[in-house]
DNA sequence: TATTGTTATACTCTATAACTATA
DNA sequence: TATAGTTATAGAGTATAACAATA
């Protein structure tokens, strides 16, 4: 099977981008090819046949996961989204049944999000098929490799998480023939 | 420092889901988040700084990777989008100057797509610090372990990439106490 | 004054269906 | 008939700005 092999990456790489490291490229593709595949898989499983889109899910998750009715506010800074989106998003969750707004007892400025028993239902179907797809996709991983792929992911995630904040290294240009044009050939 | 360890399941997780591995689930989160890591640094540094969506940057990556102009079908095949969709896109790139049509010389139902000097301008200034990002995010991981990443990632991969195709596993049914609503407590 | 949520407005991405031109 | 691309239309997600109600 010629599809089972591991993204490679071109041999001249590190003289085209000086300074970048050719196995470190290797790494970054196939980790993002692999978590791709993971959500593709559930999104069109479990997800779209619910009909629901990636924010919608997510939503869905943020209110199953705390366990109890939550602000807005506090579902729009998890998603990372505007108050105005998130009103949006729960215009459409309301309209299909998935939600419900409700008063917040203590402070009137505030309301409170509630899953209906329709939401409820929803994420007991998905969360099993999810997690049978999850168990099938690592069933050939040895528990020792699954640790040490968990610790390997770990460290770069960290280095990752110092990078979100602010400053990301500067590049040496690239080196390079450049690509046909159709005008200069 | 607390947030540089692993993504952890709870005990009770494979109680909850019979038939799920508290392992697999590990792997999945943390291999997920690390890839999310990476895009939203990519995304906020490079992509978001030259103003272009997601689609956008994806056309732009696949014109430049092809070496030479293409016509908007293969595009839309290659990024997963209707023709129509792929017109507005190229509506789009066009209108930033970054794409041109032109009549292909041959075929007089289509067109080819150029990238204009500004995108090949943009691309050339967005990979370089891509790969500074990816490089200093891997440089923790020896030779060895990188390896070894690319050889799980590739295990698991391939069997994700088996389920693409149809059969997902079928799961038992999730046990579980509910999470509060707010109506029965 | 600050916080919470909504409304108004606008833009992008996406899709399906109908259409034109060409092969 | 089949293929390539566009137009028309519609819906969702996103954002910013302005606003009302409440703290």
């Amino acid at each position: 099977m010629p599809g089972d092999d591991p993204i490679r990456v071109p041999d001249d790489f590190e003289h085209e981008f000086p300074g970048a490291s050719r196995s470190a490229a290797e790494v970054a593709a196939n980790l993002v090819r692999t978590s791709n595949a993971f959500v593709a898989v559930i999104d069109r499983g479990p997800r779209e046949r619910a009909g629901l889109s990636a924010s919608a899910f997510q939503t869905l998750a943020i209110l199953e996961g705390a366990g109890e009715p939550i602000a807005p506010h506090v579902i729009a800074e998890r998603l990372l989204v505007s108050s105005a989106s998130m009103t949006s998003l729960l215009d459409t969750l309301e309209r299909r049944g998935l939600v419900e707004r409700r008063p917040h007892p203590n402070d009137r400025r505030k309301i409170l999000v509630n899953l209906t028993e329709e939401a409820r239902d929803t994420v007991d179907q998905m969360l099993p098929v999810i997690h049978a797809v999850i168990t099938a996709a690592v069933n050939d991983l040895s528990e020792a490799e699954r640790g040490r792929l968990i610790k390997s992911l770990t460290t770069v995630w960290t280095r990752l998480d110092e990078m979100q904040g602010g400053s990301i290294p500067s590049p040496k240009p690239r080196r390079k023939h450049r690509p046909k044009t159709g005008r200069d050939s």
